[in-house]
DNA sequence: GGCGTTGTTCGATGAATATCGAATGACCGT
DNA sequence: ACGGTCATTCGATATTCATCGAACAACGCC
């Protein structure tokens, strides 16, 4: 865990670098859980993978300028990046509304 | 090159392959030179690439649904998939307007 | 039939990716 | 200060990927 977290400059955000970033069927689960409700903790994706695999995922995630990680004493919430809409506007809409991962909780 | 190319199923693309697809600089490049005008020849998208390069890339997009290969005499001749707007409307439109790859010829 | 044009396929290679378990670090209670 | 919870980092591995050059295949044309 870290104090602050690094997170990219949303101009510096390459489209490329979201699509591929969203071209994984967890991490699109993930961003489309968030976007169907409020920000949540780290560990409340009930992903199939082990820990460390999706500390590496919401690092993609994070650098790619999709979320963002604050901590929350022990905890770490994960949140959209508002912005993003800013940048590259109806993308995240567009591909949600695609997307068949409707997950729940 | 073949007589005639496989292109998958629309129904059977996933879209997490097709934001795969879309994910690397020059794939976008091919789709949005394709969009932006009309079929076009193989050799005709100056890629800065050697043949087999773009030869893999063009499977890819193939494989993915975006475009078609066709034959024309010793000429292949690429296009994009009109049914991928029944699949997943909207997708290509809002990734090619936000794209800064308007490249011409 | 032979040749040039046009893509594809076949290794090969180096980089990136997804995955795990183990070790580590940060914080909060007690 | 100690232990527990939570997430990251590290090392390891297996897979995928982008890239190239060389060899190959299909076609049209002479």
């Amino acid at each position: 865990m870290q104090e602050h977290y690094p997170h990219p400059e949303m101009k510096t955000v390459q489209l490329a670098e979201v699509l591929h970033a969203l071209s994984d069927p967890l991490r699109l689960r993930i961003v489309a859980a968030l976007a169907a409700g409020e920000e949540r903790g780290w560990g409340e994706f009930d992903a199939p993978v082990a820990p460390s695999t999706l500390s590496h995922h919401m690092k993609v995630l994070r650098q790619a300028g999709l979320v963002t990680h604050r901590r929350d004493g022990t905890r770490c919430i994960v949140a959209l990046r508002p912005e993003l809409e800013e940048r590259f506007p109806g993308l995240l809409g567009t591909v949600l509304r695609l997307a068949p991962e409707k997950m729940g909780a």
